[in-house]
DNA sequence: ATTGATACATAGCGTTACTAGGCATAGCAT
DNA sequence: ATGCTATGCCTAGTAACGCTATGTATCAAT
């Protein structure tokens, strides 16, 4: 269950720059060492709630392989947009490891 | 949001040792930081459900003050529940270090 | 006497990821 | 030729699950 971390997901996935659906769901699955396996019903309606949000632009392309895609790319939004959810992320993981034990207190990740 | 990890907080909450619904609330925004402020809506089922599925057991108590608790303490199960959860709550989190950037990929954990 | 904190409980709601289904093309093996 | 698999996109409906709203009750303070 990722409710509420979906958004972020995805967004990170094109941090790299533009990709296209399909490659999205196999890029979180790289990524996230296998942990998130996406089915196409959770991505495909998320890139477009995403789009008409103003965080992703799309636009029609041709593969070499002769496919049709649709490649998103982020928005100066969407970019916004992650960094917040992120820092949400960041007191959220934090609060959790407040919660298991005051002692054994998770080590500062290195960031950027 | 904290789909599907609200059981993991409460069950972490009661680590301590037994304590009631409306203290259960307090401890968790306490060792939260104030980030968990849960409302008893949400909490009072989830202790129902814990203690139905064998994590926890209750007692009726009256404390000083003269009003009635009902108190709960984690089971063996429960415990067991809990370390499981929490193992799994570590590969998630992970994954989710894993999706913010490849290049600045966590380092080994310092050591626990 | 009225408010606020404490204390428990439940029915119904709303959000949201997911299931299940559909359509279509390319490449490979039989 | 004919499946079969992987690629690639899409949507309607479902279901899980935390939360809102509400009710009840006691105690302390104003």
């Amino acid at each position: 269950m990722l409710k509420g971390h979906l958004d972020m997901i995805v967004l990170a996935a094109l941090v790299g720059g533009p990709a296209h659906g399909y490659g999205i769901i196999q890029e979180i699955k790289r990524r996230s060492g296998g942990a998130f396996d996406l089915p196409e019903g959770t991505i495909y309606p998320t890139l477009h709630r995403l789009e008409k949000a103003g965080y992703l632009a799309s636009h029609w392309t041709t593969a070499e392989s002769g496919r049709k895609r649709r490649v998103y790319k982020m928005t100066r939004r969407g970019e916004r947009a992650l960094s917040d959810h992120r820092a949400l992320w960041q007191r959220f993981a934090d609060a959790i490891g407040g919660l298991f034990g005051e002692k054994a207190r998770a080590p500062a990740r290195s960031h950027s």
